[in-house]
DNA sequence: TGTACATCAGTGAACGCGCGTTCACTGATGTAC
DNA sequence: TGTACATCAGTGAACGCGCGTTCACTGATGTAC
């Protein structure tokens, strides 16, 4: 991985880019806590106090990470929302595009748990509903792209517009307690075949909750 | 707090005890990271390595303290249990007992948030649905109640028989998760009167999808 | 019951680690006239 | 267009912190004969 090369100025914001990325490495293999200036200088190729002419302290680059970890999620949902043949008008369409973002989300906690952990070890200031300080209003969130998802289901006809209200923090509740009881709980150690089994029963739930 | 009392060998058990207790403390006002060989130590009033003497290294006092929040955990759910007056075989009883522990539940991670966070901090080796090393086998697990309540909605005639199979991990996955959106994810800022209603609507959705 | 001895549970001192952060600095980049 | 100067983005060195953990030790407790 980089560094090596020493002193010298980079070009405007190849730094900070740098300590960014290096910073979602880092978090993609240990979490959080893993995200520290001096690692994240080092994979740079840097001064450790280089770091604080883009940085106020440690938690503004874990801010930045979290950012750029949620980005990511947000771009795995897209994805597998995008790979639902079906019109989104039809009931089959919403239902399948209602699959995909938890299919996605789990996906995401499965494949990258670290990164997983680190959108959530929000500082506090992190807005998941209207996008966060660094993003311009249009962008795209997780809760967006559900909330759109279950307005399709009411625009469907497959979800009673009177239990719409509000209904995204319980659909969006199942599929992170689940997440989490995978990667922290005692669903842990269960072979994946049982995961599915579980992944399957959830959705059929939620379903049938909706 | 402990503390202060300096030298001489303690009765047989108490310094250990206090270690746990103190890890408890430390665990509830921190969370897992602030529970510290060191400063459990210093709250007990003995040397840092006297520690040694009575766990393996610092895993292992986290392992114990995990365990003690646990239990109160567990203690939480079954106080919230006797409570509910109906008999259980009934409709409106099992359905009452699920809520008491959805309650209970909910409750425990609002009010314990760093226990909370610490029963799920586990080392790997606590295992929820069957107890953990240090317990005897008859010993209560969050699971293992919510599995009971259930049966009891299987025998009540609420929950068809042919979806219990596994449904405790939908249930508990709804449930951990908006605990955890509550305490880390974008319902943390939310006024209690919103997070109410949320719960509300989630028992509700709970009900309907079982 | 008394005594020699092993074990146990504490002690003080020290180690090394990695971290965040501050300081005084320097040379390159950009800007005003 | 050239030049004086401010700003910017890097440098090396150092600080203090708290942590887990190890070492050699000592006196009290428990045990075998």
């Amino acid at each position: 991985m980089g560094g090596g090369r020493t002193g010298g100025r980079r070009p405007k914001g190849v730094v900070r880019a740098g300590l960014v990325q290096a910073g979602v490495e880092l978090a993609r293999a240990g979490g959080p806590d893993a995200v520290t200036l001096r690692e994240a200088t080092r994979i740079v190729g840097v001064a450790p106090n280089a770091a604080y002419r883009h940085f106020a302290d440690r938690d503004a680059l874990l801010g930045a990470v979290c950012v750029a970890a949620m980005r990511l999620l947000v771009q795995r949902m897209e994805r597998e929302l995008s790979l639902v043949p079906e019109r989104r008008e039809t009931k089959s369409g919403a239902t399948a595009r209602l699959g995909a973002i938890g299919t996605a989300y789990l996906g995401f906690a499965a494949s990258e748990p670290g990164l997983f952990d680190t959108v959530f070890a929000v500082p506090g200031h992190i807005r998941f509903g209207a996008g966060h300080p660094d993003a311009d209003a249009t962008e795209q969130t997780p809760l967006l792209l559900l909330s759109g998802v279950l307005d399709e289901l009411v625009v469907a006809g497959v979800l009673p517009a009177q239990r719409r209200p509000n209904a995204e923090f319980s659909v969006w509740s199942c599929v992170h307690g689940m997440a989490m009881l995978r990667n922290h709980g005692p669903l842990r150690d269960m072979p994946g075949t049982v995961n599915e089994a579980l992944a399957d029963a959830l959705f059929a739930f939620i379903r049938h909750g909706l």
